[in-house]
RNA sequence: GGGCCAUUAGCUCAGUUGGUUAGAGCACGGUCCUGAUAAGACCGGGGUCUGUGGUUCGAGUCCACAAUGGCCCA
């Protein structure tokens, strides 16, 4: 006997009870071990960034994680599935400050580095219980009893390890280059950092400079001297007119750049000249200038002009670039103006302010033109020296600069202006580029290698893997990687002060080995601020080794994870080797730039090869309108009012179902409710259904195989959903293996739609009728079999439910049974028994009664009322022996004694050109003609079947069980209905489960009604015949 | 400014190598069926397959350009 299972369904107890007993019996764990002689599938996760609590957002790749893990694991793999924490960052430090009320690093130094560390520490393991939660009670099994956590001073050492071997392979270096810098952060940001804080709506500056020009530097032969010709040179002054969106800058700039072959025009007013390209002379619009000359940019090139600040006026250094040697101090200091490629002509003047000191190209020109270097603003974005506007903020500033130049007449126009710039993506500080040093990781030495792996790389969505992620390795540059800030991995280099040596110490065992060591802790604790207290002996000139102060990008760590998940090479060597590179891994697309890059990488650098095979790229989940879920959006949907609300399992399906993996999943609730109704209670009413019955019946089953037992008794149904079946398991194993979840759930919402509306329909008759023959337990069998192996499908999918009906459909029958649905092996399909014929002979028996209906409901005629004939038309020899076969079901459907089928054109022609009382309806193919003829016994037979209907709903509207006998009284004065009781009689007690029909008063204690049948009345009353 | 993806019914999505009248679910109106079903069936309204050009005997599908949205990069 099976369980009763009630047709109310409360899945949230379901599956709270599902993980108690998982949990009680340690499935997860079982389902690894039994696995363990089976190949290996190794499975990365990436770690959630322990940083707040988990949204619906993050489900999504819980998820596909999950879902694949699962399927492989049915499949026969070994595939542990270690957990992961990502704990260090800005992130983490963003919100510890906020908590502690500090709002910059002087103030956190102040607070004391080791005590806000702690609560960096403290902060994320709050985190990771709530993801812990989360994680289990969505039934996504990961081992989050033994995970890696980059805080662990072993993972740290394996990142020491790594930059260690990378130091050796020359692949570190410090650089000074431009970095976009957060003034508040007091750091700078990755390249993907900067790109989560761009704001379209940014105002700022718009001005016009004038830059004087030294009229001396106009040397003779030079086109410019016509224009300039003795008269003038004592005369107006010209300057060059320059436009910037940063005013802040301006102190800092050391150069002006023009296109060598565009044309720039001199313009002539009452005061001065102004210089500037002819293209743009009309958009920056010179009121009250007219055009003395054109020249070329080349013509331009060399001349010299007046810096609007010179710093030695204002207390700043001077530097020579490439060497960085502070220069003389120099009154008369004049700047050169350059030639450039990138000048544009686009926008502004044509004449392009350079300062090294912000913004990559100026500074790579610097490099390269050997230009001055002036940096008047230091790392929390204030103003140096003694300009008027020291002290302040640099945007700040920019006002009193304006001002300042403004009163000297070197203010062609001010405006403003609405354009693009990045924004501290956390803390909305505007960003600076800024020049300064910073470690940098040569990926760029290895980048062949980067694109050549990525070659043998399955990407999913495959366009990913030449379109984001191809493109990004073309264009790449070297990895920024140092932060100077303090919870996170500290930087393993050391530097002399003394005779400026660097050494890089890859491991804990490496430092002890150091001459005159002191500062190494116990216990250890390989943060900052007790590994900044480690300190030894140069073994270059014996001065004192110190750490440099800097600690690694956050997304060094969790690239590094293949490696440090182990404490490789210090411990583990079989299992990084056995789960090197992994077969799979799994995130949302913005980790293209993210993980996916950092984790290819490192392995490319180390190892000179990838180290994941296949990739699943999600999009993001966003909310009912499309919109990104965001906090400050306030559209974040918490994943535990749904799941209290709907299940775990209803939120996995409606997640995979209603999107592919890669596009935007849109979250709206009501769609969810739509999902649950779909899948769910379909589901579970065939289930019902069938431990109704087969409880009824005592049904025991025999060898779930459709050929064995009594092939006879398969009918052509019987052998159509198993057929179907087979199809099912060979697409879904094919799409699993595709790495398509999606397309495997939704085929598999398509069969539990097949087996219960059409196959159980169909089929009704079989499972209540009385005698317990062959084709009773044919239908049984076949029913079962479609369950069971559903609840294996559907494991992966939804694996509560799906664990459900495998306890109780084959587990409490079967003493041998794997004690959970999660440790046996997935369906293999039985090609054999997948039968194309059949499968498509059944979709046109649907069509063709699909037709059928709607020519009766055009004539008006119910379905109950049974009609003499159709016909209908095939198009070929083949459809028509395939419709023969199952003739029985489509009478049975459109309710007609007899189905002509057509075949030929004559016939057909013939048959439509002279058919008086049909009624027809058609497609593109098929027509289906019914005879709307209603002879007597026609309509006395559907008259029977109105009774019966009747007498059932009394049945149900009595309570009367199911299984319950009944005495059936009725009194009519219509002949009519006196007849067909009496004619049809057999038939009626059969359907009613009457024993008697009794023309009579109906005595006390009986369920009556009135009816009326065809405008004839009759009343009517049923009875138990052994009531309770 | 550049790249990738998307755009099919009011909404959510299918639509195979280009080939009959472009489909499903939800929602709406009507009818029917039903002793598993909160379900289902049939009919109806609802489509410029985002737009414009091109290739082709034939384009939702291929190509180009554009628009809108999302993501990524600057």
């Amino acid at each position: 006997m099976f369980r009763e299972v009630n047709t109310k369904i409360n899945f949230i107890q379901l599956e709270e009870d599902i993980l108690r007993f998982w949990k009680e019996q340690g499935i997860f764990d079982k389902s690894i071990e039994i696995r363990k002689k089976g190949p290996h599938y190794a499975f990365y996760e990436g770690p959630p960034t322990a940083n707040g609590s988990p949204g619906v957002h993050h489900v999504l790749s819980r998820l596909y994680k999950d879902i694949v893990c699962r399927y492989k694991t049915m499949k026969g793999y070994h595939v542990p599935r270690k957990a992961g924490w990502d704990t260090h960052g800005l992130p983490v430090e963003l919100e510890v400050e906020s908590s502690l009320a500090l709002t910059s690093k002087a103030q956190i130094e102040e607070y004391g580095v080791a005590r806000f560390n702690d609560h960096c520490r403290q902060s994320v393991f709050r985190y990771i219980k709530e993801w812990e939660t989360m994680t289990e009670r969505l039934g996504c099994w990961l081992d989050m009893e033994h995970p890696y956590i980059t805080l662990d001073n072993s993972y740290i050492e394996s990142c020491w390890w790594i930059t260690k071997q990378l130091w050796d392979k020359g692949l570190i270096y410090q650089g000074y280059k431009v970095t976009p810098h957060c003034p508040r952060c007091g750091t700078s940001l990755s390249s993907h950092e900067v790109a989560l804080g761009y704001r379209d709506d940014a105002e700022d500056p718009s001005v016009y400079i004038k830059f004087k020009l030294v009229l001396g530097s106009i040397e003779e032969g030079m086109r410019l001297r016509s224009f300039f010709s003795p008269s003038c040179v004592s005369g107006k002054p010209a300057f060059l007119l320059a436009w910037t969106t940063t005013p802040w800058t301006l102190p800092g700039n050391t150069a002006l750049a023009v296109a060598p072959r565009a044309e720039y025009s001199v313009m002539e007013g009452d005061q001065d000249y102004l210089i500037l390209a002819t293209m743009l002379v009309d958009r920056v619009g010179l009121e009250g200038y007219t055009e003395l000359g054109v020249v070329l940019g080349e013509d331009l090139v060399h001349l010299e002009y007046e810096p609007l600040f010179n710093p030695h006026n204002f207390a700043v250094q001077r530097l020579d670039l490439p060497t960085l040697r502070v220069e003389k101090t120099r009154e008369n200091l004049t700047y050169s103006v350059i030639g450039a490629d990138f000048v544009s002509l686009d926008e502004g003047t044509g004449v392009v302010h350079i300062a090294p000191a912000f913004g990559e190209i100026d500074f790579d020109i610097g490099m390269s033109s050997g230009l001055d270097f002036v940096q008047p603003v230091n790392l929390e974005g204030r103003v140096i020296g003694t300009y008027p506007f020291a002290g302040k903020f640099v945007k700040d500033a920019d006002p009193f600069i304006l001002d300042d130049l403004k009163s000297r007449g070197l203010l062609y126009r001010s405006e403003k202006v609405i354009h693009t710039y990045p924004f501290c993506w956390r803390c909305e500080t505007p960003l600076l580029y800024y020049a300064k040093q910073t470690w940098y990781i040569r990926t760029t030495a290895m980048k062949r290698e980067l694109i050549s792996g990525n070659t043998k790389i399955n990407w999913y969505p495959d366009y990913i893997k030449h379109g984001r992620f191809g493109d990004w390795l073309e264009n790449n540059v070297d990895w920024a990687f140092s932060r100077e800030r303090y919870w996170g991995t500290p930087l393993n280099v050391w530097h002399c002060s003394s005779c400026d040596n660097y050494e890089c110490v890859g491991s804990v065992d490496g430092l002890r080995a150091q001459s005159s060591l002191s500062g190494l802790t116990t216990p250890l604790d390989l943060h900052r601020p007790y590994v900044d207290e480690i300190t030894f002996a140069c073994p270059k000139c014996d001065g004192k080794m110190q750490r440099v102060p800097e600690v690694i990008d956050c997304w060094f760590d969790s690239g590094a994870m293949p490696v440090a998940q182990w404490h490789y090479p210090f411990e583990n060597e079989d299992k990084f080797r056995q789960n090197f590179p992994a077969d799979f891994i799994c995130e949302a697309v913005d980790q293209t730039r993210g993980w996916f890059y950092s984790l290819h990488a490192i392995s490319t650098l180390l190892f000179n090869r990838p180290c994941f095979k296949n990739v699943i790229c999600l999009g993001h989940v966003v909310d009912a309108q499309g919109e990104k879920m965001s906090k400050s959006k306030g559209n974040v949907i918490d994943p535990w009012a749904v799941i209290n609300n709907y299940g775990a399992d209803a939120l996995r399906w409606y997640i995979l179902v209603s999107t592919p993996g890669e596009d935007n999943h849109r979250f709206s609730t009501k769609m969810l409710e739509e999902t649950i109704r779909k899948l769910f209670l379909t589901l579970w009413n065939t289930y019902s259904f069938f431990t109704l019955y087969a409880n009824i019946d005592c049904f025991i089953p025999q060898p779930l195989t459709v050929d064995s037992g009594q092939p006879k008794a398969f009918t052509e149904l019987d052998k159509w959903i198993i057929s179907e079946l087979n199809r099912l398991v060979s697409e879904v194993s094919k799409l699993m293996d595709g790495y398509n979840p999606t397309s495997a759930a939704r085929k598999i919402e398509g069969f539990i739609d097949n087996l219960s509306n059409w196959y159980v329909r169909r089929n009704r008759r079989r499972f209540w009728k009385s005698e317990n023959d062959t084709d009773k337990l044919a239908a049984y069998t076949t029913l079962y079999q479609c369950l069971v192996t559903l609840s294996q499908l559907l494991a992966p999918f939804v694996p509560f439910i799906a664990e459900e009906l495998y306890q109780n459909l084959f587990r409490s029958v079967n003493p041998q049974a794997r004690e959970s649905v999660h440790l046996t092996d997935f369906p293999i399909a039985d090609e054999a028994k997948i039968n194309d014929k059949l499968n498509s002979g059944v979709e046109l028996a649907m069509k063709i009664s699909s037709l059928g209906r709607a020519a009766r409901a055009k004539a008006g005629i119910k379905v109950r009322q049974p009609l003499g004939k159709a016909v209908v038309n095939v198009g070929a020899e083949g459809e028509k022996k395939a419709l023969e076969s199952l003739a029985t079901e489509v009478m049975e459907e459109i309710n007609v004694k007899q189905l002509v089928i057509l075949c030929e054109a004559k016939e057909q022609e013939e048959f439509l050109s002279n058919m008086p009382d049909y009624s027809v309806a058609n497609d593109a193919r098929y027509w289906v003609a019914i005879s709307t003829e209603l002879p007597p016994e026609l309509i006395a037979e559907g008259v029977s079947r109105e009774l019966v209907r009747h007498l059932q709903n009394m049945r149900r509207n009595a309570k009367f069980d199911i299984t319950d006998h009944i005495i059936t009284y009725y009194q009519t004065k219509e002949r009519l209905i006196k007849q067909v009781i009496n004619a049809f009689a057999d038939y009626i007690k059969q359907e009613t489960l009457s024993q008697e029909l009794i023309d009579s008063l109906p005595p006390d204690g009986t369920y009556g009604e009135k009816h009326s049948i065809s405008n004839s009345e009759v009343s009517l009353a049923i009875k138990k015949t052994n009531p309770k």
